[in-house]
DNA sequence: ATTCGGATTCTCT
DNA sequence: GAGAATCCGAATA
């Protein structure tokens, strides 16, 4: 599998947002490779997207590493428990990041590793990474793998894969501060996939 | 099936 | 000090 380049990073979040879906998001930990495919993203849009975390601009020791050029993580702490996978994009100074909500296993091995990392009652599969804490929780994905780079063979990584034909777009999840910028169609997943944390309400 | 509250700590003002 | 790009289990209906 070789891994998505620098240049895929290096545009609008929506786009790339749109176009990790099936990619492969890999996981290398004790000299093993997990590897899980991306179901659900979210683009952050930058300074003028009231829902971001750089927005108007601000720049903090937290949002930083959104101001670097694409192709890199953004990992934060929310709600003092969970931990958020966000992948940058754009170049260097245009703060746009492509949040990973959802992400299915795709072997034996991967979903016997998220098991494992996850303490739940549920005995649904689905449950193990149906949401960005949860898939942080199943892969061990916390703030030391914040800022690295993702176009390399690492231990959390990007490969890419055929791109999928049938996407939904709908909302973004819990972002009520937003005001109009709560109802951009910013989030997109793969349609019939059991693994999508939400679906669309209508 | 849907609603609800509590957990927990980093980050910024 | 307040609030957060969430999750889980329990309670209700």
């Amino acid at each position: 599998m070789n891994p998505l380049t620098q240049a895929f990073y290096l545009r609008e979040a929506v786009t790339v947002a749109k176009e990790l879906l099936g990619k492969i998001l890999i996981r290398q930990i004790n000299g093993r490779d997990y590897c899980f495919k991306i179901v659900e993203t979210e683009a952050y849009m930058g300074a003028m997207d009231k829902a971001s975390h750089a927005y108007g601009g601000k720049f903090t020791n937290r949002t930083k590493p959104m101001f670097e050029r694409g192709g890199i993580t953004y990992i934060y702490l929310i709600y003092g428990m969970y931990y958020c996978l966000n992948i940058v994009t754009q170049d260097k100074g245009i703060p746009h990041a492509v949040l990973i909500r959802a992400v299915e296993p795709l072997d034996e091995g991967a979903m016997k590793f998220a098991k494992s990392n996850r303490l739940i009652k549920s005995k649904k599969n689905e449950d193990l990474t149906n949401g960005p804490g949860k898939l942080c929780q199943a892969l061990v994905i916390d703030k030391t793998l914040n800022e690295k780079d993702i176009t390399k063979e690492n231990l959390l990584w990007i490969a890419d894969a055929p791109s999928i034909m049938h996407i939904i777009k709908d909302k973004r999840i819990n972002i009520p501060y937003a005001m109009e910028y709560q109802d951009m169609e910013w989030r997109f997943y793969i349609a019939d996939n059991p693994f999508v944390s939400v679906l669309k309400n209508n």
